[in-house]
DNA sequence: CAGTGGTCTAGACCACTGT
DNA sequence: CAGTGGTCTAGACCACTGA
């Protein structure tokens, strides 16, 4: 019949909106540079604010802006490389990492997805020390690390000890054991209200969480969930270190 | 003074419903159920249905839920372990991975950070293997190989050959190359029309982009991007497959 | 075809930032 | 304080699914 249907797919508006302010900020804007506010720019492409705010949630999502309440809109330096998977195999807090203790509680309340990890009993007190990563000066990451006081015995520090030093004799004691290996997943997730302030961001803002687990004389001795900013962060894993380059 | 100020931060409707939805989930509901539909729950809830809307979306994200035009919001299983990190490091298309190829093109115009991956000059000639990953019968990623021509000069297969007999003919050659090792980058980003089609999800949904960089020679012989659905896949790496039971 | 989720509007008010 | 992004409303219409 030869029906001249070109568009049987209309494009969304907020879609198609998206490509347009993508290409703008290639072309036009330097990284760093303040866009307009989001009813000047709704009345300039003769949208819904909301509309305009579906594109501009895309483009922070795809790390290419940074939205800041109070302040504006800028356009988001490329994302920063972050590896993962050390090339040597070590326990969290062997010298070399750049996560910064911040403190330890003990407690027998963990998330049901830790306990199944860790193959603990419901109610076996854990340590959970409290980690957080920094690259240029910029928090990229929050960590929680939970160990077994069953594991670490030798750990005493009395509570009247400073936050940070009880986390670190934790770790202290982490060394001390041998550690087989290691393994990692990672998913989507979206940061909980605690994360999102260490992170400096919304509550809800999407991370993506990394979930460690260590492994020694053949227990899981210690789980570490890391919670990194997904619109500012790449994950890298692997053996060679030139990855890290890429960034231009 | 000793003003009783309990609530200075005033919970947003979205993400206090985001908690009740999330632990009726967990009490009242079992996987694959069908939740009422929006307008009922936002009457229910007494919000409108943008405010119902915000908190299933984040549901949606986490992986808690699936909703689909034109039936409805089910209870999402949890999510599927995909192994990334073979053990062994081998080609793309290796006997035991469970990609399958779909059609390969040749073309001279590939993204900007993909020639700066690869080092190639802007014009030269790449060859594009598309390949699809299912496990349980859900398609989970969708990917773009890219290989440059002058890495596999003996790849002669004309455009008459079938698109699969294509792709397969590019793989082979690459297999008879020697792999030195390969890292990895992962990132969040947002579904392309092409990927959202082939993971059966709208455009613009999120996903996990895993940029693996094969060096063969000294060199980046290959690059692929792999797009994972983000709402069904859990990545995992390393050294032990025992991580791949604890779905539950 | 009726019912679902997806898009869009035009407003309002709030929380936060910097000056 | 003025200006920004964040939340919320009450509607409307569209695209898709399955009976």
């Amino acid at each position: 019949m030869g029906t001249t249907q070109l568009e049987t797919v209309p494009e969304p508006k907020y879609w198609h909106l998206k490509t347009v302010l993508s290409d703008a900020l290639d072309s036009e804007f330097a990284v760093g540079e303040i866009l307009p506010n989001e009813r000047e720019l709704a009345a300039r492409f003769g949208v819904a604010r909301a509309t305009l705010r579906q594109a501009l949630e895309q483009l922070e999502l795809e790390g290419r802006l940074q939205r800041r309440r109070g302040v504006g809109t800028t356009v988001a330096p490329p994302r920063v490389g972050v590896p993962v998977d050390p090339a040597r195999h070590t326990w969290p807090g062997a010298p070399g990492d750049d996560w910064q203790p911040v403190d330890a509680v003990e407690t027998d309340t963990v998330p049901a997805a830790v306990t199944r990890l860790l193959e603990t009993a419901p109610g076996d007190r854990v340590h959970i020390v409290r980690r957080s990563r920094v690259t240029n000066g910029q928090p990229v990451a929050a960590e929680l690390l939970y160990v077994p006081t069953a594991a670490v015995p030798g750990c005493v520090e009395p509570a009247s000890a400073g936050a940070q030093t009880r986390a670190r004799a934790v770790l202290q004691e982490l060394h001390k054991l041998a550690l087989d290996g290691q393994d990692r997943t990672v998913e989507l997730g979206s940061a909980r209200a605690e994360d999102a302030k260490q992170l400096d961001r919304l509550p809800g803002a999407p991370v993506l969480v990394v979930t460690t687990r260590y492994v020694s004389a053949g227990r899981t001795t210690a789980v570490a969930v890391s919670t990194y900013r997904a619109d500012t962060c790449r994950l890298t894993f692997g053996e060679s270190d030139a990855v890290a380059v890429l960034a231009g």
